[in-house]
DNA sequence: CCGCAATGGAACACATGTGTTCCACTACGA
DNA sequence: TCGTAGTGGAACACATGTGTTCCATTGCGG
């Protein structure tokens, strides 16, 4: 193993936890400021990362290992696709201000670029089964599960007073619904469509 | 009226406009390019916004101009709830990239201060006539509405190749279904059950 | 005790963005 | 024709962030 010293990985570690925080909420804030985050100088910060490039894809490959992580946690290959999908969810929620990290820099950057493909067989798996309904396209899903998480993460942190459970369950129920195929085939042109 | 020459309005605007646009994928981008998408000169642009606070107050200011402007289009004292605020998404989605812009600064900006109490008071009307589901509060229902815009924004953005119908379609269909009530007649005693 | 690894601070040069001043150019109306 | 409004470019000082170098310090194991 090349574990230089043990120390040195806890330093290094300290300031990629301290980036993803604060870069989370600004993501064009200072190295000065994440080096203090981390309790640590700057000096020592650019010893451990020559440029802020190196940095950056430092946190990008420590958020793509978590969420492996989470996937790993949330058993895809168990139960429908839609309710795989839902744990995949709640694993997610817990990943935190790295939610609102990868929702803003979202856009090509490599985050999940691996388990992608895995994701999108959870949701074909979903369509067939019945559990998301096959008219949505995999990739419209993904872009729902993500922008809903994001607004779970956010509705949190402004409101200091609901408790993470109510949010997640309240993410739960709107993403299921969203994601739940049209009961019926025939269009009413009534008021409610409650079934008949 | 103060209309100064004509002139003057048509090029402050300009440089509004090209504010938004350039904001909305950059939200850190400089004066300089915000002047060369304007077509004018920095010079130019100091002489009508003395600091970058200035041009982005005006940008907020605009910016809630045409929120009011899609509200009163989507005539929201009409149908149900649900009704109106499908059409508000609908005027909404129409903002384009003012989207990002408000989305990236969401977070107790000035934006919709006005008009926040009267979106309350369409999803209060929508809970009470049944085509929103009571369970969900006022401000979760907004975060969703929201968060899919902008997800619908940012997914036409990145493929060229659908059309903005089909994606104005996929956020209504799955907004409808986010918001509406558990069906609640007697469930069918089925394997997939939400609340216990 | 000595020496080395790890760190923090000060100072520097450099790049970029900002806000300002000054001057030249163009179009348009009196 | 001239004067003025509107503009654009060049240059400047200033602020902030970045990357580097050098040196002093702390702490631990030999």
């Amino acid at each position: 193993m090349a574990v230089t010293s043990g120390i040195k990985n806890r330093t290094r570690q300290a300031i990629i936890d301290a980036a993803i925080d604060l870069l989370a909420d600004n993501p064009a804030c200072s190295l000065g400021d994440i080096a203090s985050a981390a309790q640590v100088g700057r000096t020592t910060l650019h010893r451990y990362f020559a440029e802020r490039a190196d940095l950056l894809s430092a946190v990008a490959v420590e958020g793509g290992q978590r969420l492996v992580r989470a996937a790993r946690l949330a058993e895809l290959e168990r139960g429908t696709g839609g309710e795989a999908l839902l744990r995949l969810c709640r694993e997610y929620f817990d990943l935190g201000p790295l939610l609102s990290l990868i929702f803003s820099e979202q856009g090509g950057e490599c985050w999940e670029a691996q388990d992608e493909t895995s994701l999108h067989t959870v949701i074909e798996r979903g369509r067939r089964d019945g559990s998301i309904d096959p008219v949505l396209p995999a990739d419209w899903v993904l872009s729902l599960l993500w922008s809903q998480l994001y607004a779970a993460w956010s509705y949190l942190g402004e409101r200091p007073g609901s408790s993470r459970h109510h949010v997640l369950d309240l993410l739960t129920r709107t993403l299921t619904n969203a994601l739940r195929p049209e009961p019926k085939p025939d269009p009413v042109r009534g008021k409610a469509s409650a079934t008949p």
